[in-house]
RNA sequence: GGGCGAGUGGCGGAAUUGGUAUACGCGGAGGACUUAAAAUCCUCUGGAAGAAAUUCUGUGCGGGUUCGAGUCCCGCCUCGCCCACCA
């Protein structure tokens, strides 16, 4: 008979909320652990079979740890400000509070039907002034301290969406709302000063227990690259935009390298279009072809400058620089390969040995000079075809010939800098982070603009500086924010002065870089967390979420808390000590869930139909959590006849003792408990589904054994173990329960089935025990039917023993 | 182009980290129960040969190390994800 989840899980659900069973304290002498899943933006799809993936995992663990007298926070909360919400205010006109207050709901309804054990008494909203007043406090605390500023930067820019755009809302070039190519647009903007941690982001990378591919990607994203800044003089300079002004002033071109050692191999400079010293050098005969190839740069779409053709475009300015060893002269182009937001904008080119360079070269015509060959003997190769950029031995370099390129690089470098033509420097990919948004859907930078006093923060008293209301979604190209009239109606902190308030709200991303600190303590009126409190919570143990968040929301947060531990705010660096990424679930088809395919599993469906239970656990069963697996509707199903076999099973609980069950149950005790802690959740419902079978084909089944069974099952299954906890008659919840141990001896086999091979090939098996000497192994082995038949004639001359695996003999 | 990861039955996957390959689940075939179907239960289920015992073969492909390789080494192929003009 299969039990009837639509009566049991609500049944739970409701006795577990109102006894608030999951709500944990700051309690002394318990060893505590900090839990975290990736908190979801409520979105009107509801909850995905993804959510429900990584939130069971981690309830299920939790759970376990309670089980075990960890005292374990494990809080959920709502990322709940962002774009598609606004945007379905532009189309529809409703109020994305409203929006989002109905998602959230159904979000918390869903994981409520789930069985997830929460403690519910710290869900946060980022969309709550409780909460964003203080993401605007640590802004100020950032802008107090240098590390919030504004300045002057190209950004993304929709000309149909009047509006500057996150990197991560364009896609291919294009507006992801409206699909328009997006353009670059230099604006004043909020930044974050994240490349003053560079270097430290990349040192605490080292001793963090997160996959190998994050890390790799985030020392990427860092883009730490030592090298040599080198002067060019400029020798021929000769007049500047305004006409007939001669000017004759000398002045040096700084270019950054990383190959240093191939200095005597440029044959021309490359400034980025953007570069501030093309204006000056530009001379009269390139002037307009300059100012047209500029503009064209301005205008190239993000698609045309990064995507797949790579074709490379540029022009020479008429201007030379002079080669600061040789003298030689070196003309200067403009090409928008260069790009002016890394290292100096200027690039010394050296086509020999440089891909990009070598490409330019050809198509322009461009002399090319080898000085690194791949041995020291070799020659200059005569008709280079590609640019050789291996390391080797240097030629056509006067004084540093034959040194390898490792060894140049120093020398070059040395001789540079004691001529002080150039120093050693260090160069980031690392932008800082642009936070500022001309948004509504956000935090409000808390920052008001007075005429005399500029840019003032907002006394701390007056927090938070609250969204209005009386504003218009549509897309102007400002803040819809600039329309509201009360939210302007301000005097400056300062000097009292009528003011204006800043008008863009923040990134998204500033909301999730501390979420975790505020759940330590998420009422707080005074401060954004009891220190005390996040001292004993904090860091987190476990972080569990997507791997889509490798260098955005993961490096800001690691950036936040290394900030935060500057300003003596909190007491480390690293938020998140061991982290996870668990795989996607794709559909049936095997293709991503989407809406447009059509393949998206709806949750709801599976608890309606199978129960809250059976979607755990089967989520769990499919595979290793951190791979991508497709969903099949017929293993849940599968998942729920086992669940029934549980069910069916407490009909042969009798008195007697049944051995064989006994040694199973420390088998299973063993393998569930290790499987658990290794996240290796797919096993351990393996191990429990042998129990299962054996219950089912035993005549009967102890209590005793049934119950510590029933223990093992309640993180996966807690609705139907706490329901027949409380059929086999106790009174109180299955989770008080301590986590079973088992014995050693009794998880052991008296008797094995081992193989035996004569030669490495399996020729028999035979039971015996795993204790048994390797004479006796041997002797028993010699005497299995079938693999006397391979001995015969043969002469043994090895034994390989591996007690309670196999035999092998080798023979002659 | 670069980085990372993965290739095991019809399908999802397991394999104590070098020791009986395919656990567990799905699907399929046959049987029991039933007037019948569903549900449930039992048996079988990598391929080839054989009545069977058994033998050969088999973890993307080709080599190697080893008593023994899905696992380690070398060389390929295919797929997936992420990044991509960073000098």
């Amino acid at each position: 008979m299969p039990y009837n989840h639509l009566e049991i899980e609500p049944k739970w659900q409701a006795r577990w909320d109102k006894k608030q069973t999951n709500e944990v304290a700051e309690t002394k002498d318990q060893d505590h652990l900090y839990h975290l899943v990736m908190f979801p933006y409520p979105s009107g799809q509801g909850l995905h079979v993804g959510h429900v993936e990584s939130y069971a995992a981690l309830d299920i663990l939790s759970r376990y740890q309670r089980m075990n007298g960890q005292n374990v926070l494990f809080p959920i909360g709502y990322d709940a400000f962002g774009l598609p919400a606004e945007n379905y205010a532009i189309k529809t006109g409703t109020h994305p509070a409203a929006t989002t207050k109905t998602a959230i709901e159904n979000f918390r309804r869903q994981m409520k039907t789930i069985g997830l054990s929460f403690d519910w008494s710290r869900e946060i909203s980022t969309a709550d002034p409780e909460y964003y007043q203080w993401t605007q406090w640590l802004f100020l605390k950032l802008y107090e301290n240098d590390l919030a500023y504004r300045a002057k930067s190209p950004v993304n820019w929709c000309a149909s969406c009047q509006t500057v755009l996150a990197n991560e809302q364009v896609v291919d070039g294009q507006c992801e709302r409206c699909k328009n190519e997006v353009v670059q647009k230099e604006l004043e903007q909020w930044f974050f000063r994240i490349t003053k941690y560079a270097d430290q982001l990349l040192a605490g990378l080292e001793d963090l227990d997160w996959p190998h591919k994050i890390k790799a990607m985030q020392r990427h994203w860092i883009g730490k690259s030592e090298g040599v800044e080198i002067e060019f003089p400029v020798i021929r300079h000769e007049m500047s935009r305004q006409g007939n002004k001669f000017n004759y002033q000398e002045f040096n071109i700084p270019v950054f390298t990383t190959r240093p050692d191939t200095l005597m191999g440029v044959t021309y400079l490359v400034l980025a279009p953007e570069h501030p010293l093309v204006d000056e050098l530009t001379t009269p005969e390139f002037f307009e072809d300059v100012v047209a190839y500029r503009a064209a740069a301005r205008r190239k779409s993000e698609l045309e400058r990064t995507g797949l053709e790579k074709d490379k475009t540029g022009i020479f300015i008429g201007a030379t620089a002079k080669h600061p060893m040789t003298g030689a002269e070196v003309p200067i182009w403009i090409a928008d390969y260069a790009l002016m937001n890394y290292g100096t904008g200027a690039v010394m080119a050296v086509p020999a040995h440089d891909e990009r360079d070598f490409t330019f070269a050809s198509k322009y015509d461009l002399p090319i000079k080898q000085v690194i060959a791949s041995t020291e003997q070799a020659k200059r190769i005569k008709g280079i075809t590609k640019a050789y950029t291996e390391p080797g031995f240097l030629v056509n370099s006067g004084e540093f010939d034959g040194l390898t390129t490792e060894n140049a690089k120093q020398k070059i470098a040395d001789t540079l800098e004691s001529d002080e033509k150039g120093r050693r420097q260090t160069n980031y990919r690392l932008r800082d982070w642009l936070v500022s948004r001309q948004r509504y859907w956000g935090a409000p930078i808390p920052i008001i603009w007075c005429e005399q006093c500029g840019a003032q923060p907002v006394p701390v008293k007056d927090l938070p500086v609250v969204l209005p209301d009386d504003v218009d979604f549509k897309p102007t190209g400002e803040s819809p924010l600039v329309g509201s009239k009360d939210f302007h109606v301000v005097r400056c902190p300062k000097c009292k002065a009528p003011a204006r308030r800043e008008s863009d709200t923040m990134d998204t991303f500033v909301d999730s870089s501390w979420y975790y600190l505020r759940y330590t303590d998420p009422h707080n009126h005074e401060t954004f967390a009891d220190p005390k409190k996040v001292d004993y919570w904090c860091p987190v143990d476990l972080y569990l979420g997507g791997a889509e968040h490798a260098v955005m929301h993961l490096l800001y947060a690691r950036f936040f808390a290394y900030a935060l531990k500057d300003l003596g705010l909190i007491n480390f660096n690293e938020p998140f000590l061991k982290l996870r990424n668990q795989g996607l679930i794709l559909g049936p088809d095997g293709d991503k869930m989407s809406k447009s395919k059509g393949n998206v599993v709806n949750p709801d469906e599976i608890v309606e139909q199978f129960g809250a239970d059976t979607i755990r656990i089967y989520e769990m069963f499919m595979g290793p959590l951190e791979d991508a697996k497709p969903w099949n509707t017929e293993g849940a199903v599968g998942v729920r006849r086992f669940l029934d076999k549980i069910w069916n099973a407490k009909d042969k609980i009798h008195g007697a003792d049944e051995a064989g069950l006994k040694k199973l149950l420390h088998k299973t005790i063993k393998k569930v408990t290790a499987d658990i802690q290794d996240l290796k959740f797919n096993t351990a419902v393996s191990a429990l589904m042998i129990m299962a079978n054996a219950m089912q084909n035993a005549a009967m089944v102890s209590s005793g054994i049934y119950e510590k069974y029933l223990i093992l099952l309640a993180p996966f299954a807690p609705h139907l173990a706490e329901e027949l906890w409380e059929q086999t008659g106790h009174k109180e919840s299955i989770f008080n329960q301590a986590w079973p141990k088992h014995d050693e001896a009794l998880a052991k086999d008296d008797l094995v089935q081992v193989a035996v091979q004569v030669n490495g090939k399996v020729r028999g098996t035979m039971e015996i025990s795993p204790d048994l000497s390797e004479s006796d192994a041997r002797a028993r082995a010699e005497a299995v039917e079938n693999v006397a038949k391979h001995l015969e004639g043969k002469k043994i001359v090895k034994v390989i023993y591996i007690p309670g695996r196999m035999v092998n003999l080798v023979v002659k």
